[in-house]
DNA sequence: AATGAATGAGATTTCATTCAT
DNA sequence: CATGAATGAAATCTCATTCAT
């Protein structure tokens, strides 16, 4: 779950031509672009952080921007793979299904208020203007099945009785907007770290208020 | 209601020294930051588009920050107002509360679509990293008085006995998420200008599920 | 017929904003694109040898290859300048016209000796294949006078009875030709300064050729 | 008679180490210095034209300097074989010695309008002030020899009794002269494909020039 | 002999900011 | 008060060249 893994240790050495230095280059991307944004972050910075030189990153990705969106890219698979982790834990079929849903609640908040997801998040609006190619990517990439996933979900629990579903997907919408009601004012839009504490208490809030609305 | 308000004509005609320069500047620079944001609207451009020279912005902002700061106040003062007035015409005393609950969430959704809000948004979001600060004084100027008067409504309503609502706040945001849940998907993000009628749908639908979970 | 004046004195002295600023750029590029060609010149070499900045030089040229164009056709209206001092010289009317046309093919080789133009002539070859209107723009302000002037001259000439020329321009062309026909060797293709006395030798050489060709 | 003739099928086939890349390289580099001249012709470039890796370019010529002269030196000897081939197909035993002259004159300036030449021209304008012996080379194994055979050539016609020269190997160098003195303008410096007509026309008049002033 | 990967040095260009008028 | 002109600093990107394999 960390935003910037060291580079696991790769079973064989090769002594020169490591192919890892991709990976090196992607994590100080990742480390700066996040703090910095596409522009302050110079390359500079990346290749010192890095451990490589300038031209290293440019022989490998050609164009500060396409370093810009394999590291986006990089961040969201990783995002997803969090958020589906924790939707596919979501067990509908017993009955502590609500419980569960307090836990996914909690899970999508954790994931959300991450430091990869933040950065992801303010790197994206940042940039989303100047090239909008990168909402269609990372809404296939991130959000979108996040969505599906979770509209699947909440699906099974409206058929298993639980809930009165029509739209799984616009349910599955408000679910994560409940959730994050009151993050934002929490984490300060991202500044503030907010309390392990306070973020399960704003999930909780927002999944009753969800189950008031939606619980058969 | 324009987002750059053309400076109008002065009455008083001064051979030079006109205080309205002030204004053009920074009506173009609401404009410029709206467009690239912080880092990339540079301070010539936004000089050549107010008609005035470089160092006349200097005199008057010292510096781009402050120009930066002062233009994102005037967007959020004019954000805040037209906010207030759709919370303000919401009656709660008549029988068509529930009628005039959805128009004011088709308004919230309305404001929050607004070239204005969106490009608040992502000047935001992107430089609050860099300039914490910048959240507080957002929130103290527009997103607060917003929920502040909203939490007050949804009081008189729950006094009224039309709500059951125990932390007037917390529901004040859950109905912002709300009606904007669907609107992150619809606009791509702030890219996409979202029909009209999407943007009502999507409104009621958020409005709707607020009154399952809270209408007594 | 320096190739670098130094810039002439003004009358009225402005202590700041000096626009002869412009012209010392324009001197110090000069030198520089003759010395070293357009690729090998840097601009950071021009600004020091100006002793200017280097935004100073792209606030007054925007861009390198415009300050490569605008310092040849400085040189270009230079050497025009000295070509057509040579011709006007020409005296057609005088029973001692031969000796007069052995002058003006001297005149035309120091001319084309200059260093002012044989490094017009290096950077325009040069650079003639990556930017074709070189060729034209050079050839009108330049080499289009040039023949035209001296090919109205040898007109005369040919009315007065002296020679029988039928195409004046073709004539003019040889004329060029065949005082220049010596120099690319002697010159060592315009590495060697060529004595002063065998360019006057060969150029008394190629005038020769021309009266036994065309003399009546 | 390809200027970069394509990498013949090498008879003996060795698993690696062929020397033909050599070959290619050579081809390759007179390609993109013949293009693009020495500056802006990356070796980059020239390896991937020659479909080997840059390490193989310097292993085998050390510098991209050296490649460049090397790649001159090919295009000399080149150029010079197609010269000599045509000054020695003039037969200055025939009656019709006129008429071989004139092919003789036309020969030649198709030779200096052909790619190679014109190139190599650029090429060596471009460079012989930063590398003077550039000069010197191409002289030596281009221009002398072939102003040697054209004197020569003319010194037999003026001992035929054909021609009244003197000094032969002024006028060779005023025969060719007089042949080029129209195409640099038709050409519009190497610009421009001169059409062979007016090729042959411009040759004619340089000829005719020259037996006007020589032919006995 | 040949190569993929890496790099130090340096290229052009832009920007926020400040003088002197 | 407003400005044209100037600049130090830093940005992205390219290139000739060299290792280790």
């Amino acid at each position: 779950m960390s935003v910037v893994p060291t580079a696991v240790a790769e079973p064989e050495e090769h002594l020169y031509g490591r192919p890892d230095k991709r990976r090196s280059i992607l994590d100080a991307a990742a480390q700066m672009f996040g703090e910095l944004g596409f522009e302050r972050a110079s390359v500079d910075a990346i290749a010192l952080k890095a451990g490589v030189s300038k031209p290293t990153i440019y022989s490998h990705f050609g164009t500060k921007e396409r370093l810009f969106r394999e590291s986006l890219g990089e961040s969201a698979a990783r995002l997803n793979r969090d958020l589906m982790a924790a939707i596919d834990g979501l067990d509908v079929t017993t009955r502590t299904w609500r419980a569960a849903l307090h836990a996914l609640g909690e899970s999508l908040v954790a994931c959300h208020q991450s430091e990869c997801s933040q950065s992801l998040q303010r790197q994206i609006v940042a940039e989303v203007k100047r090239d909008p190619e990168l909402s269609t990517a990372i809404s296939e990439r991130a959000s979108g099945p996040l969505l599906d996933a979770l509209a699947t979900k909440l699906a099974r629990l409206s058929e298993a009785g639980h809930l009165r579903v029509k739209d799984p997907e616009l349910a599955a919408k408000q679910l994560i907007a409940l959730t994050n009601a009151e993050m934002v004012e929490l984490s300060a839009m991202g500044t503030r770290r907010v309390a392990a504490d306070d973020a399960r208490r704003a999930a909780r809030a927002g999944v009753d208020a969800f189950l008031a609305a939606y619980a058969r």
